[in-house]
Order: structure tokens, then sequence, then C-alpha cells
DNA sequence: CTGACTTTTTCCCGTCACGGTAAATAACGG
DNA sequence: CCGTTATTTACCGTGACGGGAAAAAGTCAG
């Protein structure tokens, strides 16, 4: 929804260019806001219309010239406008969310693989914020123009930690699930064998 | 992006008319996805049209006549081919976040207020969810067929439970800013007036 | 030297999401 | 009589998002 805010957020740090903003969203805004390099150029030209960055155009030797956006007056005063607007709360919607919901009319076993990517997914990401944070803020704090860009890493870690959690527990669940069913309904695969043995 | 498979999700719990998925949801997976009734409608007749749905005119006396729907076999299988494809991780893309990135650009006083409007929002979602698990699964535990909607609120609960501690922990940073940029820049309200009278 | 990859921007194509405005229908509550 | 509830549908836009592609000029490996 905001996309062009959050370039215009970007843009407070320093100028850069919309290879710049596609490649990481400068490393900390990216985690949060994916977009592909169409959409920020998109983005770009729209917010260059309406006046609130400016492109100036960079000659270089050996790789194309280049377009640096600053932000105008008017940018930043578009982005302390947004700003000061409420918030709308962000939904959760996370496809594994549906696929429990439905989890009787679905076959676990894709389902729990999932799980165990996601599990490693959210564990990379929390040690990568982990390092990000012990990297830029070793004292946990921040200097009063960063506290923001402190807070944005802390939510990071408390939702990678809550959801990496979420995921053992999940398996573990599913784990009970199809054990127990086995238990009802066919054999496991160890007594079966054990069985056919003796 | 998986607005059509969250409402076939919701189908297999028992058929349902547009106006009853748009309302609720289904008290569950509502809380993950927001969708406005147009939208709802909007996708059950493309479901419909792929023949995953089926609706049944329904006459009613005193009501306008309803359509409810069910899942078809092919519906049915479309939601198990779905639900087998890895799901990819959602974004968090909250605007708070990026305001609190541009924090040294923007006003701090809105941003409190809306920093304890969400903590509040978070706060009620939480207990909602914690009313909702009491009612559900008092023990803590489910059916096997309902062992996704447990977990679905489990993560519903972490995942508020994170962001309210986080807007305190964010209030909390924010006040400590700005009265040491009164410290340092304005002369607090207080000690002016008692300066002022003394 | 060739072929692959990087850097940088742009364009065109679509689908999905989303939301406003609104209308039709018919009962019920006040 | 007016407003609300229940129920569906329509039309309109904007915004998000992503595939596919192409330019242009360099670097680096094989």
């Amino acid at each position: 929804m905001a996309l062009g805010d959050a370039i215009l957020a970007c843009l407070t740090e320093r100028p850069m260019t919309g290879y710049e903003l596609a490649k990481t969203f400068d490393n900390s805004i990216g985690f949060f806001w994916k977009a592909d390099h169409q959409q920020i150029y998109r983005e770009l030209t729209k917010l260059r219309d309406r006046g609130h960055i400016q492109g100036r155009e960079v000659v270089q030797s050996g790789k194309p010239n280049k377009l640096v956006y600053t932000l105008t007056p008017d940018g930043r005063a578009a982005l302390r406008h947004w700003a000061a607007r409420p918030s709308v709360p962000a939904s959760i919607k996370d496809d594994l969310l549906v696929r429990l919901y439905a989890l009787d009319s679905v076959d676990v076993e894709p389902l729990r693989t999932d799980l165990m990517a996601r599990l490693e997914h959210h564990r990379d990401r929390f040690a990568r914020y982990e390092r990000l944070l012990n990297k830029r803020f070793p004292q946990g704090t921040a200097p009063p123009a960063d506290v923001g860009k402190l807070l944005g890493l802390r939510i990071g870690l408390a939702h990678e930690r809550a959801v990496a959690e979420w995921c053992e527990e999940a398996i573990e669940a599913l784990s009970a699930l199809t054990s127990g069913a086995e238990r009802s309904n066919v054999v496991p695969l160890e007594e079966n064998q054990r069985e056919n043995k003796g």
C-alpha cells in the first residue's frame, strides 16, 4: 500500500538510485517490504511526477548512467503528512494458516515439510536480525535518529522468534496427529517390520 | 493472494453463502484474512466458473433468496493441490515500521498516539483470541480435525502478545526520546512554569 | 574471443487485491 | 415512513505485483 512512502522513508537516509533501492531497500526496510525492481522504478516515476523526489543523472564510465533520487521539500512534507495519519494494522495473511485451517481436507506430509522449511527460514531471519543488531547497535541502544530502526529490528526479532517457536509447536502437533492416526488406522512402519520379522 | 483458496478452506467446514463468508470468514480465518463482501462475491463467481464450488439457491421468505455454495470434488482437489505446494513466507509490511524507520523526519506526537491506539488494538485482539481459545479448546487440546484451527489461534495469540509488548517498548523509547530532547533543547513545561513562578 | 554476468533503466503485458459508490429486493422494528 | 438487516450484483477506479524482455557497456572466467 504505502510502497511510495516506504521509498520516501528510505530516501530520508541518503539519495539512492532505483537499482540500489531495489537491491536492498537499505538492508533494513527491505526485510519488511519486498518489492522487485520494476515496482520500484514504476513508483519512482510516480513520485517524480508528483514532485516528491528529484532525479539527478550521474554519468558513469563502464556502466550505464544512473539516476540518483533525492527527496524534495515536497516529498519530505508528504512523508511527514502521511506519517501523521493513523496507521492501519496489517493482517497476518499467511498461506500456512489457511492450509492448517483446512487441515483435515489436506495432505499432511507436504504441510509438514513446508513447516520445516519455514522453521528454518524464520530461524535464519532471526539469526540475521541478531547479527545486524549486534553490529549496528552493540549496546542495545541507539542515537535518537536511529531509535526507529532499532525498534524495527526488535520487532523483527520478536516476530521471527515467535513464528519459529510456533512452527516447532505445529510440527509437533502434526506428528502427534499422524502417529495417532497410524495407531488407530495403520500399523506404524517399524512395528510393521518388526512383526513381519517376528 | 490466496483469497480463493481461503474461501475454499472455509467451505470445507460447511456450505456457506457469500454473505456469511463476508461477515466473518467463520470467526477464525477472518482474523488473518480480511476481505469485504465485493471481493468475496467476485471470488465466488470465479470459483464457480472454475467449477470449484457449486451454488444452490435457497428460497427464503422475508429475505432475498440466498446462494449456498458447496465445495465440488474439483474444488477439494484444487485445495489439496494448492496446499501441497510450498507456502511463501509473508512479509510484515506494517506502516508503523516505515514511520519509525523515518523517525527523525517525522512528527513524534502523532506517532506516539498511533502507537497507543495500536497497543490497545493488539491487546483487544489478544483478549479476543484468548476468549475464543478458552471457549473452543478449553483443555488446550483439539480433536484431530481441528488441530490446525487451534494452531491458528495459538499463533494469533503469540503474534498479538509480541506486537503489544513491542508497542509498549516503542512508546517508552519515544518518551525517552522526547524527554531527552526537552532536556537538551526545550525546557519542560512544568519546570518552565515553576521558573516563571519563582 | 566468447559467453555469462553485473549494473542500470525502461516498457508492455497481464492478474489479483481492494475499495468506493450504488442499486435491487423484501421483511422487520420503531 | 424511515432505517436497518439480509442478500446479491454491478461498474469504476487504483494499487500491488510479477513475468518477459530489452537496451547498453562494462568485467571476468574459461
